[in-house]
DNA sequence: CATCTATATCGTAATATTGCAATATAAATA
DNA sequence: TATTTATATTGCAATATTACGATATAGATG
């Protein structure tokens, strides 16, 4: 089969699995990485930055702004891109929800 | 291709990488959830709370402990799982380090 | 030891992802 | 308007993922 059951997950568990899997690609952590670092919006040397090809990383862009884990505004015939909040405060409750947990977890089996 | 070109990223980026991918998908954060939500370990509960058959979620759960999200004792004949601190952990810098840089950005053109 | 119960593995079909060359598009500039 | 520059899209091949039936394995129990 190979698709993923999605209609039977809560819409939680989707939006946050698409989330994670945005994020799941080392070329794709390099991209947020470097938005980071460099502190501005970057206006296309992410393909200098990455060991790819041009419309290989422009696929990478694409799947992280449907994620919405960035956005681009158009700045000349370049594009701006940086890190968009709202899809990173999304996973950031789950992650914290998730170590509250584990700092206080006890007597487990394992 | 369809392989991805993990010899020309940082050891980080593809533990990264690794460790979101296996958290990318809806069943796992199923999993994720549940083991939180029992606060206990699950000797195979698991496969009667998840709308996939029981082959399904046991491959599920090889990928989550593979990635080093949860970790699983033989209890009897049944195995216990539960969350593994040290995975969490390894993702947990990564997102302190954005959630750090999205609340102190500023004059970003978008 | 035979059987039951719980979990893993195998095999396979359907689908998704990754990567890139070629090409298209769109804004900027000569 | 022709050209350059920046980015996106198309098309396709290689590979990975998802799902499950069938089967194997391993401990528990009769």
């Amino acid at each position: 089969m190979g698709i993923t059951k999605s209609e039977h997950f809560t819409d939680e568990q989707n939006e946050l699995a698409t989330l994670a899997k945005a994020i799941g690609h080392p070329a794709r952590i390099a991209i947020i990485q470097h938005l980071i670092k460099v502190n501005s919006c970057v206006c296309g040397d992410i393909v200098n930055e990455l060991p790819l090809a041009q419309p290989t990383v422009s696929q990478h862009l694409k799947e992280l702004k449907n994620a919405g884990l960035i956005k681009g505004n158009f700045e000349g015939n370049a594009i701006c891109y940086c890190l968009n909040e709202e899809g990173f405060n999304k996973i950031k409750d789950f992650f914290q929800h998730i170590n509250t947990y584990l700092e206080n977890k006890k007597n487990q089996c394992c």
